[in-house]
DNA sequence: CTGAAAGCGCTTACAG
DNA sequence: CTGAAAGCGCTTACAG
């Protein structure tokens, strides 16, 4: 993690750091052997070369890191829900692993209310790439990483125009199917919670929602939707306003799975049974869907492979070229458990 | 993230990487005054240091991390639940914050899987200091983290004595603190289900349960005690086995949130409810407790300050100090919630 | 295959 | 306060 020394003329030895001059005496040959060993250069005996990879292993002697990769990719989050955030990293540690490099993390959120910068420092690491999970990469920020030449790729972006580059997740397809889904298990009256309406990912799968609809011919009642935060609180408290409508919905589609377990909690208020009074759909799938009660029928979005995949990205940037696809979405699946059923008019 | 540069006399330049020279020529000044600049000595007018800074800021020069100080502190896990490594994560980033330090993250489950080394890679990075939170810190993994002189804080230890330095929490405590608010609540029948036999947490905490029933009086009948690993799946057929006795427990404390899932699911089968037929409670407080149906009463780790007691210790270490305490275990406590209840025959 | 020589980037110690 | 000179650790280009 953080960059390491830029080159040094000198520096004081530390416990198990030789320098090459030491290794070389040691070994009873000359610097020059020695760096032609470091760097796997031709032109050094096998036997030679034998010893001092001995000495310089048995003096944790470090190589130095290839030219341009001073440090490792980095990656930003805001306030992520657990199993999310740890799913992304490790995404983004596989792809960093085949090329020797490390992971850092960073949560700008339990940073900023201890009153600790995080963009200065980071960039003090000269990460090789920074991969930003939260839902405010500014111009500004991407400015700021340009100028160092650090590349920048956005997860899941949510401003007016997807910047390149980003990777997110199907979110119109997977509101489509998941609402599929339920108009072939007979619901008629659907409700919607949708994330905040600066989300264009919560926007997407509004739309892929009245995709399913219209393409089915099931006319939409606008009064079955509501928006808010992406939280429980906000799933309970808009679960409420619907599930008590003079004429409530069957089944309630929801922006994200904590959403979805706050409708859970609606339901239980109000004596409603999940799924056969009521049926719930998620989206994310996070670590508890399958151990809730009743198991979260839910769209997964695959956040290994879209860590895995911003990291790819942010290192072929990295090294200069160009990727192919700079805005990438990646297929986000209904997984069907046990909280959808057929509605208890059907 | 990884480790920076070792010394080195040259390398070719990177965008927005000028070196100490190129500066000195753009400000007009000579190489020594540059470097003067750089590590904040003095005899330096206000004038030129103030235009040196600005060109160094501006061309992204970044300065040598303090001596020592290669690369920052790295995480390690093994499979663990997404919000116990994202809380440890937090902590463990804010104390390396204040020293300028990344934190890197390394998941040796997933590493493993992809059949990807990690402890060479990740000693290769230069850590200051490595915080081990996986359940099978060796003797060995000890053995060569010492030999690289880096310091290792294990988090939790398992093994057979607790080797310093290491941070936990208190177990003992915990249980016995949830044992007794079952006891309270006027239970006497009560099951546990418990961890894996070698690990040491796990029994701390078989026996701060038996402390408590021993302490009030209560016999416990020994067929109500089940053991497994610390997973849902596992809580789901211990704790059936348990409440398919002639004579069932009223209450179950679980070795862990997860099993306690389990027993939710056991109960959910057999038609009975929570807390009105059986109360349940976990162990660590994970990120759904609060939002489970019902929610989970448990024992909360401080997960985050448990992360932030390791960096400490793990950062005096690599100082060279001897940390006043090696071995610390931070409070566990009890967080009442809904799945706790007076038994029905009270 | 090997190392003496030259050179690079940086720092230190010191002269002005 | 400033920089010429010396020195350090490393690498490169080349002679043997």
């Amino acid at each position: 993690m953080i960059g390491g020394g830029r080159s040094q003329g000198r520096r004081t030895p530390r416990r198990g750091d030789l320098s090459v001059g030491a290794i070389a005496r040691l070994a009873g040959v000359s610097p020059p052997t020695v760096s032609k060993v470091l760097h796997g250069r031709a032109g050094v005996g096998e036997s030679t070369r034998e010893r001092v990879e001995e000495l310089l292993r048995e003096h944790g002697y470090r190589r130095p890191v290839p030219e341009g990769s001073a440090s490792g990719l980095e990656v930003v989050f805001r306030d992520m829900v657990g199993s999310i955030a740890i799913e992304i990293m490790r995404g983004v540690e596989q792809v960093a692993a085949t090329r020797r490099l490390g992971v850092g993390f960073t949560d700008v959120g339990s940073l900023e209310s201890a009153g600790l910068p995080w963009v200065e420092p980071l960039l003090l690491r000269r990460p090789v790439g920074v991969i930003a999970a939260v839902p405010d990469v500014t111009a500004e920020h991407r400015g700021v990483f340009e100028a160092h030449g650090v590349p920048l790729v956005a997860l899941d972006p949510t401003g007016d125009v997807h910047p390149a580059p980003s990777v997110g997740s199907t979110s119109w397809s997977g509101a489509l199917e998941a609402t599929r889904h339920l108009l072939e298990l007979g619901h008629r009256r659907i409700g919607l919670i949708t994330g905040p309406a600066g989300f264009l990912a919560a926007r997407a799968r509004l739309d892929g929602f009245l995709a399913a609809l219209d393409t089915a011919g099931v006319p939409f009642d606008e009064r079955l939707m509501r928006g808010g935060p992406f939280l429980a609180e906000h799933g309970r408290d808009l679960g409420s306003q619907l599930l008590t409508l003079p004429d409530p919905p069957t089944a309630v589609v929801c922006g994200n799975d904590l959403q979805a377990f706050g409708v859970y909690e609606a339901a239980r208020l109000l004596g409603l049974r999940i799924p056969d009074d009521l049926s719930v759909v998620g989206f994310d799938d996070i670590e508890h869907c399958a151990w809730a009660a009743p198991a979260l029928t839910t769209v997964r979005q695959p956040f290994a492979e879209i860590g895995a995949t911003a990291a790819r990205i942010a290192l072929a940037l990295a090294d200069g070229e160009r990727p192919p696809r700079p805005v990438v979405e990646l297929g986000a699946a209904l997984v069907v458990r046990d909280s959808t059923a057929p509605p208890r008019s059907a």
